[in-house]
RNA sequence: GCCCCCAUCGUCUAGUGGACUAGGACGUCAGCCUUUCAAGCUGAAGACAGGGGUUCGAAUUCCCUUGGGGGCACCA
């Protein structure tokens, strides 16, 4: 039983819109989502958009989709820091009347300048606090002179700032090694330390759960949550998400934007499932969860220290499992939409429905996204197989002789299904003195133009007699020719 | 350059001083099943980064080294 003294769980998931959102960060919802769920709090999308410089357009509905893609559904938000201006200055204010915050009116170029000479120099490029020394006098001066200050944070010259991270322990930073980070920026913008701590704090936001790389940050914001006497949240910070280099994700690593896993046919259940476990796990055996389960079982104390590096392979596995244990109808309705998109555009569209749902059956298990089954499917709907004469005749026998006899046969056949095609054909293949393999190897390349397909007569007995009948003419017509090459 | 974090099979991980001959999963390899492919089943190879302590005993604790990652913007 949960105590109704316990303060609420609020945790929150806040992206900035300067680009799509990758694996990493959706597993940094995730966790967050499943961590509300799990104690019945709440779950909170607040949009970082302080940068108005990098802003993509459309980034916010992309991090909608995908978080709805997922079902990853939200209780409160998504609020925009953009819109809460008000906020920012109001607290910067009151940092600078409190003593904590101070104006600095050094130019970008003078920042810049003196970064280069410190990286020149092998120093830590650090702010070299010019405006926190300014007499009255020069404070004066500047202000008259029209330049549009910047707030930045007083930090302590000396002393140690520790917390308690719930993953990683107890933290200690010496204050000497940071700097005067900027609050506020000239643009009236906050920057992400001072709108973070802020909206953390008015949002009543209780764990702060997001990836390995703000942990140097921490100390700042713990220092400004001192001095606004406000009690920071509890920090938890996940291992990171590494591409297969290692390092972090990125475009370089090919798909890593989760939409585009949607549109690669990955079932949003398996992109949970498999997220959960990079970085957490139940114990030593259960891959495959629900996301019931996640959410019954899910705790910060079972999430590990170590980077992961995202696997797509097992992905492709777990997407697979997902796939087989959808039903025939559900994996018919999924497979529509890829089957319209991406069957060559010469194949007729609308698709015929209850001819898909005959086809689809036969393609489930052999499938490892939705986006194969097209390619998977093809030679259901095209009317001409392109492949090579030679994979006729790879079997080493009569192919024509062979070709020729199971077409009289299968002329006369009445009933045309999987059965009565078996009935059929195999006594033919032992009166051909034939082994199984050859003859029906022979076959399923007339039929299907490929030497991998979904088992043969299910095959025939969709495509039906007409088509069936028609390819393995085709087939003799080719073996009559072997020797034209189409370039 | 400075600061911080991390370290078990190729990859994801279990392991919280003795139950470890280090367990599971993906992948790989082999076999079985079989009309091909897939699925399924069985099996195999495969890891505690290195060195010092602590302890009767260390994957587990401490220190150092090494390696990897992250951070150091008027970006988040």
């Amino acid at each position: 039983m949960e105590s109704k003294l316990q303060p609420q769980v609020r945790v929150r998931f806040a992206p900035s819109p300067t680009g799509h959102p990758h694996l990493g960060n959706i597993r940094t919802a995730l966790f967050n989502w499943l961590f509300a769920r799990h104690h019945g709090g709440k779950f909170i999308l607040r949009i970082e958009d302080t940068d108005i410089a990098r802003k993509v357009e459309g980034a916010v509905d992309v991090i909608l989709d995908s978080l709805r893609w997922l079902g990853l559904d939200w209780d409160e938000g998504p609020y925009f820091q953009s819109q809460r201006l008000y906020y920012y200055h109001e607290i910067s204010n009151s940092l600078l009347k409190d003593g904590y915050a101070y104006l600095c009116y050094c130019s970008p170029q003078r920042l810049e300048a003196m970064r280069q000479e410190q990286m020149k120099r092998k120093q830590p490029p650090k702010y070299d606090g010019h405006c926190r020394y300014l007499t009255q006098q020069g404070k004066t001066q500047l202000e008259a002179s029209g330049i549009v200050p910047v707030v930045r944070f007083k930090m302590p010259l000396e002393g140690e700032t520790t917390f308690h991270d719930v993953i990683r322990g107890q933290l200690t930073f010496q204050n000497s090694t940071l700097d005067d980070f900027i609050l506020l920026k000239s643009d009236g913008y906050p920057t992400y330390h001072l709108a973070n701590v802020v909206d953390d704090h008015l949002m009543a936001i209780s764990h702060i759960l997001r990836a390995d790389e703000w942990l140097p940050s921490v100390p700042r914001h713990v220092l400004l949550y001192q001095s606004l006497n406000w009690e920071p949240p509890q920090f938890a910070h996940l291992p990171m998400i590494l591409g297969p280099d290692r390092s972090k994700l990125s475009k370089r690593h090919g798909a890593t934007t989760a939409i585009e896993y949607k549109e690669q046919g990955y079932l949003p259940e398996a992109m949970i499932n498999f997220l959960a476990l990079l970085g957490w796990s139940l114990d030593d055996r259960t891959e495959l969860l629900s996301r019931e389960e996640l959410i019954k079982h899910f705790s910060l104390g079972r999430i590990s220290k170590t980077a992961a590096i995202f696997d797509k392979r097992k992905l492709e596995w777990m997407n697979g499992v997902y796939l087989r244990r959808l039903s025939p109808e559900e994996f018919a309705r999924q497979s529509a939409p890829f089957l319209d998109r991406d069957l060559p555009p010469k194949v007729k569209r609308p698709l015929d429905t209850d001819y898909v749902c005959r086809i689809t059956p036969l393609l489930q298990e052999r499938a490892k996204t939705l986006a194969e089954v097209p390619q998977l499917a093809d030679f259901f709907f095209l009317d001409e197989l392109p492949y090579d004469t030679s994979l006729l005749l790879s079997g080493g026998l009569d192919a024509t002789q062979a070709i020729k006899i199971a077409l009289q046969r299968l002329e006369v056949v009445k009933t045309w299904d999987a059965g009565s095609l078996e009935g059929i054909l195999r006594p033919l293949a032992t009166e051909l003195k034939l082994t199984t393999g050859k003859f029906f190897g022979l076959l399923r390349v007339a039929i299907t133009g490929r030497t991998a397909a979904p088992p043969l007569f299910q095959t025939m007995a969709v495509l039906g007699k007409e088509r069936c009948l028609k390819r393995l003419s085709t087939a003799l017509g080719k073996l009559a020719t072997p020797t034209i090459i189409n370039y």
